[in-house]
DNA sequence: TGTATTAGCCTGTATATACAACTAAATTAA
DNA sequence: TTAATTTAGTTGTATATACAGGCTAATACA
């Protein structure tokens, strides 16, 4: 009976948005158009626009006028803006983007892990711990979880040619997400894959990631403190996206 | 003639935010109705709705229904909503916020600042170095550079009442704004300043600040990495509001 | 006087309609 | 064959209208 409560452009956008999670609707794949709405769930053209254009502005979709509507590629760029995939930022700065995995297995989830991801503690998990290179200098270091049940074939993906990020944007956008940024001395296992001093500073970014209420990655991403910055740039008018930069290796 | 390219729902946004700017209309203050916009603008009620809402969105103004529209209390949030008052922050962790004010003074522009923030080499400007403390623990070092003629009033300030933020909020809300986050290992004065030790790591935000294509203030802020960090949440629905948080002093 | 009701204004949503501008593909003309 | 034109479908904008629901202040009532 509260389906009388929720607005009809909202029903509209909660069904494409679950069709996009389900992957009933895949990444530059077509939606429908206004007028499909109208037909398909008895609502005006207005109602359907709002949904569409409301849909556009939260990142789920694009939209061309004279073309139609398409489901965005969250492989590039997530709606949740801020998380960018490395491989494309490099790309952006006109650099060469490539990497070293130092491991990618599946292990008994640690203690302290399960308890963030909160999955039972017996529960296997999957861990990638590799390095990003601009120009074949460090610049990331991405020490991940991932939940299982989330992307059973983890292990069989080439992460020398897609960044996980990538891959697992691809499986379904995410719902949420949480990012931490601090500054750190690292560890000396950090700091060697990193090639710096060991006791230069590293901006730590601490990223959770949900897919409809379930936490399914959990990072640490080291950056080295000279030669990386986070870079924000604001304005109210338009999407107010969030850009990782680094310096140009001064 | 391009005024028919102009969207006549972005003309009302434009106006208002003008009056915004101008100080014509000022925070809280109520801003006129959709059926005022109606009779005085001469557009249809959906198009002084859609120019509401918009500007609701953005962070302009507040919204309630059966209540009206009223300008955003800038001194508080800015709309740039990255861009938050330090002082409300620890006051949102129900903490005590106080500040030292080490500096405030008009002095000639380094040849550094001028540059940076395209002003003539031999202008005077403003300069304020302070120290925030949560509950009487540094947690951030304001070190800041405000254009003179954008707040001619500036050394008449009390900044142990008014955090300089909130000051300069109040004037005029923000255009653009730019802030790099990085880590650093800081110099001898900022590590004293924030009673930390000489090599720990410190995040350092640079920001820059426009009002109307106008460079207002550019500022740096030193945050202990050890006590300190930047949390952003995100999530597609409603305001990706961005907060910065501090640990809570493990 | 104190309380309940009402009136009036506000935003939020929804529809039906209309025209403009854009795009791609089909059609026509050279 | 090539180029120009038309056509159909799409999004973008704009209007007029309507009703629901929230809120405040004036009004009526006890």
């Amino acid at each position: 009976m509260q389906n009388k409560q929720i607005p009809r452009y909202q029903q509209v956008k909660d069904l494409i948005i679950e069709q996009i999670y389900d992957g009933a609707l895949k990444p530059l794949q077509r939606v429908p158009s206004e007028n499909q709405l109208v037909k398909s769930m008895g609502v005006s053209r207005m109602t359907a626009n709002r949904a569409l254009k409301e849909l556009n502005e939260e990142g789920y979709l694009n939209r061309r006028a004279g073309v139609g509507s398409f489901v965005s590629d969250f492989r590039v760029n997530s709606h949740l803006f801020e998380i960018k995939n490395i491989a494309d930022e490099v790309a952006f700065r006109g650099n060469k983007h490539n990497s070293r995995i130092i491991k990618q297995s599946l292990i008994d989830a640690p203690k302290k892990i399960s308890r963030i991801m909160n999955i039972d503690s017996n529960e296997k998990i999957f861990h990638i711990l590799l390095v990003h290179y601009e120009d074949s200098i460090p610049i990331q270091i991405e020490d991940r979880y991932i939940n299982r049940s989330f992307a059973p074939n983890f292990l069989d993906q080439d992460f020398l040619s897609i960044t996980p990020s990538s891959y697992l944007s691809g499986i379904s956008p995410l719902h949420q997400a949480e990012q931490i940024v601090s500054a750190i001395i690292p560890k000396n296992l950090i700091s060697n894959l990193l090639e710096i001093e060991k006791a230069s500073p590293c901006l730590l970014i601490t990223r959770k990631t949900w897919v409809k209420k379930e936490m399914i990655t959990y990072g640490k991403f080291y950056h080295p403190g000279d030669r990386y910055e986070l870079v924000g740039y604001y304005e109210p008018v338009k999407s107010n996206k969030f850009q990782k930069n680094n310096k140009k290796f001064i």
